[in-house]
RNA sequence: GCGCCUGUAGCUCAGUUGGAUAGAGCAGCUGCCUUCUAAGCAGCGGGUCAGGGGUUCGAAUCCCUUCAGGCGCGCCA
């Protein structure tokens, strides 16, 4: 890989004159006058060795020729920064690498087995996903395909809240509809759930039972009506994210954390800690002591534990099932909630980087530029399944994805469901599908495109070919950054790039010709594309067309 | 009032974790389909990186401050 090439040649260079070795930073210049590849240690070096960065520059320079690289030049320019040019030679052997050793060249391990859990979506059981648990199971999904190519063990899960007040009121709300349908005019809950669905589901309940539970009061069967229905949610939520792309490895159950007692020995844990104590009736989670603005309650005076008790034994749950790391993906709402969770993980001995919250920003949902209003409390918002339906997976996955997951989002429906140049998942996809039809083309013309005979890589010498191919060459570095930092869209804009070499280069130059040798040559990049591509495409879960 | 996030081209956003002359897409205008898919390509503009101060060889990026927007600040979930 290009970055650790230069650190190596910058290591032994550095290793002879000086003990210590510092950062060595590498990075891609964004002019190509500067070279293939560039570090800054020079510069960081300066103030260690109080000498003038172009200085010390200069004098590594005949260390790092020394110490030997598939340099074809190397030199110091700016303020003290080192360039690389490799020689051609090299480009071509990487090429081939892409192609020979796949996964090996494209899947950097950084993971070495390391176990991590990822959990996401979380919805509660109480109503249909809309488009931010869409967003949401996007950045999931694209994260945990990330990390497991990038060689970590991921298991994604998701928590499902069905202890609290919200599924009993769900249970309530249904409860109502049912009696209101069947003639008993009974008061709707204060902050109950309306919306269509709860009519269906009446209906669907009504089928079930007819009118069974006409004449029992509500205190005798609203468990049963929560159970039901947040079952049958739960099912519906599953449905539309399988249907979404996205399936969990595991479905945690609140419940059943407090029904194994594990509320009860988390709190007891942290009290033998020493960071519980009782006020005012109440007890209350020392999370001040790592930090956090205010101690939390864990148990209300009226004996109910908090949602926070349950966040508490199920984060201890998670630690003890032996991940070296789990990751939270929220709404950013909740960003509030993360200082006291981190000081419930250090609270238990464990390091308080071993839980990474990844915040993800609210959705806005617009048609044709306008606002579209969405209210939780009346029941109207616009439901993952109907992006789904109207937009498609693909199209919506790409979109979100193709913004840091903490910044706003504008999700235009009517933008996104154009068929058009607006969609910028069009774009890579159709790339993809044009090496296939090359593919298809050649094959009929008796080119067996599987295994191309030895191809001559050195009459890829166009300039759009030398790009594309130090663009391949980069994926490594992408993907190894957006996985360690844990940043999908970084692969989103990748595609967008390198798509963008390839376009212009299909239109100005034919690969498949009379000469062919420079057609097998160029089939060769168009399968490394096509590998990378789909590559790519399939870290954020969106399919690779061979035709469209 | 306090905390977190955001502020970059007309619009939507990237910006290699402090690097070299700040980039895409869209929107606008002009061209390109008898040859591998026009969901494409070629060309033309557009900037006080919200404002101010600081840190240093070097700042869109780090610190302070002001302004604007979003979110959060319960013995709710």
């Amino acid at each position: 890989m290009i970055k650790q090439i230069i650190i190596n040649a910058i290591k032994k260079a550095i290793g002879e004159s000086l003990g210590v070795l510092p950062m060595v930073e590498v990075e891609i210049p964004k002019d190509e006058a500067f070279g293939d590849a560039a570090t800054t240690v020079a510069m960081a070096l300066a103030p260690v060795l109080k000498k003038p960065p172009r200085r010390i520059a200069e004098e590594l320079l005949p260390k790092i020729h020394a110490a030997g690289g598939p340099f074809e030049r190397i030199e110091v320019a700016g303020p003290g920064f080192i360039n690389f040019t490799f020689k051609q030679d090299y480009w071509y052997r990487s090429l081939g690498e892409i192609l020979s050793n796949t996964e090996d060249v494209l899947r950097t391990d950084i993971g070495k087995g390391k176990k991590v859990q990822v959990e996401f979506v979380s919805a509660n059981p109480t109503g249909p996903l809309h488009i931010g648990h869409g967003r949401g199971a996007a950045v999931g999904i694209a994260l945990s395909n990330l990390l497991e190519r990038a060689g970590y063990k991921v298991q994604k899960e998701y928590y499902i809240n069905d202890a609290g007040r919200q599924v009993r009121l769900f249970g309530l709300s249904l409860y109502a509809k049912y009696q209101q349908r069947l003639g008993n005019e009974i008061p709707f809950p204060e902050d109950g759930y309306k919306g269509g669905y709860i009519d269906e589901l009446c209906d669907e309940f009504i089928d079930r039972f007819g009118n069974k539970y006409l004449d029992v009061p509500s205190t005798e069967c609203v468990d049963f009506f929560s159970e039901w229905a947040y079952q049958r949610m739960l099912r519906e939520i599953e449905k539309d994210l399988g249907d979404f792309g996205v399936v969990f490895d595991r479905w945690q159950s609140e419940k059943a954390i407090y029904s194994m007692g594990k509320v009860d020995d988390a709190i007891a844990e942290l009290k033998e800690r020493g960071f519980i104590y009782e006020k005012e009736g109440a007890l209350w989670f020392r999370s001040t002591a790592f930090g956090d603005d205010k101690d939390r309650v864990v148990r209300k005076t009226d004996g109910e534990y908090t949602y926070f008790a349950s966040d508490i034994a199920y984060h201890r749950e998670k630690l003890e099932r032996g991940f070296d790391s789990i990751i939270n993906i929220w709404g950013a709402d909740h960003h509030g909630y993360v200082q006291r969770l981190e000081a419930v993980i250090e609270a238990f001995g464990f390091p308080r980087k071993r839980m990474k919250v990844v915040l993800v920003q609210m959705v806005s949902l617009l048609r044709h530029g306008q606002p579209v209003q969405m209210s939780k409390r009346a029941g109207e918002f616009i439901t993952l399944r109907e992006v789904m339906d109207e937009v498609g997976t693909d199209t919506s996955k790409f979109i979100f994805l193709t913004r840091r997951a903490d910044s706003h989002l504008d999700f235009d429906i009517e933008v996104a469901k154009e068929r058009s140049s607006e969609n910028p998942v069009y774009y890579v996809q159709y790339a993809h599908a044009r090496i296939s039809s090359i593919f298809e083309q050649a094959e009929q013309r008796g080119i067996n495109t599987s295994n191309l005979a030895e191809p001559q890589l050195s009459l890829l010498s166009l300039p759009d070919e030398i790009r594309i191919i130090k663009k391949l060459c980069h994926y490594p570095m992408v993907f190894e950054l957006s996985a360690s930092s844990l940043e999908p869209h970084r692969i989103t804009y990748y595609l967008q790039e390198l798509s963008g070499l390839f376009h212009p280069y299909y239109n100005r130059h034919r690969v498949i010709s009379e000469d062919i040798n420079l057609t097998v040559a160029r089939l060769f990049l168009c399968k490394a594309l096509h590998t990378v591509l789909k590559e790519g495409l399939g870290v954020l879960g969106v399919h690779a067309p061979q035709k469209m």
